[in-house]
DNA sequence: CAATTCGGGGGG
DNA sequence: CCCACCCCCCGAATTG
């Protein structure tokens, strides 16, 4: 069985990159301090190649390394990058945001002023691919004895840690979600620019003298003028709700929703425009030459982007993909996509989480979750149960939904109870965590930490004062509430995607198989046609190995739908 | 004139 | 009827 993170018996040396593509590397022991002198090499790739018994390399920074390393058919097993290990540290300690370079790390250490971080790099369309690997990079390298210092020091606040095992896990998971983003970029996802202009051309029509407005957008705001009587143009809200004005339609926006159902001819075209002029702006012509070359799409993939751990991309709207865009994405001649999409991850990552058994039993089926909710408590109706769901993991304050979810708590009291504790927590001002250590930020204008760092993981009832518990609440901290009361679950979730992820690309490491794509609850493996079978294999053993490695023995069931298709848009 | 905010759409 | 959470990206409007 692949051991995907823990590393019960590793070897790890750590690594800095040199000038010219060198490198200085020291074998680190069991307590993390070196165990031999540190020696420089002349070629970094040749260096890692030649040392195939080392099971992990501890650097600063994969993007500032692992580019290279593909790009020399070097890929590695397992790093630990420090950078980020320092962002996840910082946070759990209560210190989210402050700098997280090493060169930060050391100070704080050695008791020294703290430099800033540098600025993010902002990757500009058009400026693609390997580009990125040579523009100039602030020097934030510390020497390698510094940073095995920072290293060791880590790991000793992982021990301080509620639970050490487990933020173990998430660093190292997230440092395998850093090799992942790098060797995703360097695949690229599979984009047909020919499919992708014949799309365009099939909604929006030509282009006026080639490079103009396209014709189909022309039509519909003609029509929409046509309507009203008057020249409108209909991506200004502004002159819209005036001419809904005039002709006696009060409006506080243009949103599809509040015009949808409106009775007046200019509705239609008026929708229709805005999805399409949606396509043009986002995912048209200038999209298509700024960010697809060769036959591929390689965003810059940002583990850990947002603060529940969920990826964000750098550039190129890659996790916003409209579907009928979808149809661009081919495979090529021989191979498939496999599309696997994770079936109701949240619900069933709350489940695990919270270990409701009635919750628990629910999600130990593959078969669809909300069915087995509604059979057990709305009656059969899955809507109205998957409704109570969803409202119970955003912090739902109005509406049906409600009376739902005081069923739904009636029958998974603990499941409920859970995100209504992490919800109190966020109105109180403390700060809650996912399963695996994940910490959430401040709340905005929280007096600043300091008081030995707000300790809270297992809370007690708070006192309860019994009664109405969001009664004397501002709106701020009930929006707070809702926050935190979604980031346990999201955030788990994510923790839990990311072990996926990382037993995933191991599972595939030995197959031709690549994996070109991730989105949330969501992958694609681009393979031969052959392989197809054994890449949904993988992806089944990868789900159950990163439930039993995140949450222990449980006997919720986190089940896939998998595709095998040779266009995205085909898949489900 | 550059930077920021707003409104509306896309994704999960 | 909308819901409630996390995001990105664009063009226009506004602000410094």
């Amino acid at each position: 069985m692949p051991d995907v993170t823990l590393g019960t018996v590793t070897e790890r040396w750590a690594l800095t990159p040199t000038e010219h593509g060198g490198a200085q590397l020291v074998p680190l022991g069991p307590d993390a301090l070196p165990t031999a002198p540190v020696t420089t090499e002349p070629d970094l790739a040749k260096a890692i190649r030649s040392r195939p018994e080392v099971t992990r390399w501890v650097w600063r920074d994969t993007h500032a390394v692992y580019p290279h390393l593909l790009a020399a058919g070097v890929p590695v097993d397992r790093c630990y990058d420090i950078e980020a290990a320092e962002n996840l540290l910082l946070a759990h300690e209560g210190h989210h945001g402050d700098p997280r370079s090493a060169a930060a790390a050391l100070a704080r250490l050695k008791g020294a002023p703290v430099p800033p971080d540098p600025p993010p790099r902002i990757v500009a369309p058009g400026h693609l691919s390997m580009d990125a690997l040579f523009e100039p990079r602030p020097p934030v390298e510390v020497t390698l004895t510094d940073l095995v210092d920072v290293y060791a020091e880590q790991q000793r606040r992982h021990d301080a840690t509620a639970h050490p095992g487990r933020m173990r896990l998430l660093t190292a998971s997230e440092s395998a979600g850093m090799l992942v983003a790098a060797e995703m970029h360097a695949a690229g996802l599979p984009w047909r620019a020919d499919v992708h202009r014949a799309v365009l051309a099939e909604l929006l029509g030509e282009r006026y003298g080639g490079g103009g407005e396209p014709r189909r957008l022309a039509e519909l705001a003609d029509e929409v003028s046509a309507a009203f009587g008057r020249p409108v143009r209909p991506d200004l809200p502004a002159d819209v709700i005036k001419a809904f004005a005039q002709a006696g339609i009060k409006l506080t926006s243009t949103r599809r929703w509040e015009i949808e159902n409106i009775d007046h001819p200019a509705v239609p075209p008026l929708i229709e425009y805005k999805k399409l002029y949606r396509i043009y702006t986002a995912h048209g012509w200038t999209w298509l030459n700024d960010w697809v070359r060769d036959g591929r799409f390689r965003p810059e993939y940002l583990p850990g982007g947002t603060v529940s751990g969920r990826w964000t991309t750098n550039g190129g709207g890659a996790l916003q993909i409209p579907k009928v865009i979808r149809r661009a994405v081919v495979a090529d001649p021989g191979w498939r996509l496999v599309v696997a999409d994770a079936d109701q991850m949240e619900p069933r990552v709350l489940a695990a989480i919270s270990r409701d058994p009635a919750f628990m039993e629910v999600s130990g089926q593959a078969a669809d979750l909300y069915q087995a909710v509604s059979d057990r408590a709305f009656a059969g109706d899955r809507g109205q149960a998957k409704l109570a769901v969803l409202g119970a993991i955003y912090g739902q304050t109005s509406g049906d939904g409600l009376k739902n979810l005081a069923l739904l708590r009636r029958r998974f009291p603990q499941a409920v109870a859970y995100v209504d504790e992490a919800a109190r927590a966020g109105e109180e001002g403390r700060l809650v965590r996912t399963w695996l250590g994940r910490t959430c930020p401040p709340a905005a204008g929280a007096a600043e930490p300091e008081e030995a760092g707000i300790p809270q993981d297992e809370p007690e009832q708070a006192a309860d004062a019994g009664g109405s518990t969001y009664g004397y609440a501002s709106s701020n901290s009930r929006a707070r509430g809702r926050f935190t009361r979604n980031f346990v679950v999201q955030g788990s979730a994510a923790d839990w995607a990311l072990l996926v992820l990382a037993a995933l690309r191991r599972e595939l490491a030995d197959m031709a198989a690549e994996l070109v794509f991730f989105q949330h609850d969501e992958v694609i493996v681009h393979c031969p046609e052959e392989e197809a079978p054994r890449v949904t294999e993988a992806i089944r053993e990868a789900s159950d190995l990163a439930a039993r490695i995140t949450f222990g023995e449980t006997p919720v069931r986190f089940p896939f739908t998998t595709a095998v298709v040779e266009c995205y848009a085909d898949a489900k």
